[in-house]
DNA sequence: ACAATGTCTATAAAATCTATAGACTTTATC
DNA sequence: GATAAAGTCTATAGATTTTATAGACATTGT
């Protein structure tokens, strides 16, 4: 019923949409997430990010780009430039690094708390109230997990 | 950043993909409340869930077919004929519509218990981490969320 | 100066989702 | 048993979105 799909030999994924991260989604947790173990020492290349997190360069030009641009990542031109966090891991939340990327953690936008938008029917607000269980539920998630808990969880389970 | 786009003039619906549940998944979801409303009457047929419901027909039959497949309805051919539920609406739960439509509650194959799928690469477990809990929030509402339940809320909704 | 690096915009390529067409099967009723 | 009213099935069209790349440009260190 569902395939994987390989989108460049690398990474695999359903086919499916409903309550899936986008690869673009999943790259930019793992750039912030290469950011973060690198913390406090010099910028990191895109090169050198793409190669570790095993992401399409150019791709995560623009992810990176992006990342900047919501203010979690800043970067340094020129030799010797590359990207470093603009904030310090504790201080970076999965949520909005998902955010920035794909939007609004809502099911649905009618229970979207970013980006509300009022039902064009009248919808059936027993199902409302559902979507919106499930939102609040990720979000509750996404939203108090940092970079620096990732990061430690990251070499707790690389130290055994 | 994000736009709402009109499907069929119907639904509105926002561009991106990440937590997001698929028209496919919400026609899903609201035929089977509806089917709900209606049980222990006469089938009830496509067109008039599809006007009630505000669901284009002739997708909503491939909808319902799927749903069929998956035990959820069951159908009557013929003159008179029509779709009712597989079994009480106390017995169907939200997530296995949402699941029958569109797959794995997970966010990402390798934390999916309905699909899993081992890592292509050796993934940040970190991550893997997080996910897996966003995935075990929305299964724990979905999967604790029966259609009788949605139904009742539906109806105080509508009663006040 | 020049090499290394990030920036930006457009667009190509692929995948996915949404929706419809149309021929077929089954059933109730007269 | 003819006919009309339903559901069934498969293919495919159409639209959107996602993923990824190209290539010209801007900035910085040495």
């Amino acid at each position: 019923m569902w395939y994987n799909v390989y989108r460049h030999d690398r990474l695999s994924r359903h086919c499916v949409t409903s309550m899936k991260l986008s690869t673009k989604g999943e790259y930019a947790a793992r750039a912030v997430l290469e950011l973060s173990l690198n913390y406090g020492q010099r910028p990191v290349k895109i090169r050198e990010i793409a190669e570790r997190q095993d992401i399409p360069q150019k791709y995560l030009e623009t992810i990176l780009l992006t990342l900047q641009r919501a203010g979690v990542v800043r970067s340094k031109r020129g030799a010797r430039g590359g990207y470093y966090l603009a904030r310090p891991p504790e201080d970076i939340l999965v949520g909005e690094v998902i955010r920035a990327m794909d939007g609004p953690l809502a099911p649905i936008g009618c229970v979207s708390v970013t980006a509300h938008e009022l039902c064009p029917r009248e919808m059936s607000c027993g199902l409302k109230l559902v979507w919106r269980e499930a939102r609040d539920a990720v979000a509750n998630i996404l939203d108090n997990t940092t970079f620096a808990e990732v990061c430690q969880k990251e070499r707790e389970a690389k130290g055994e």
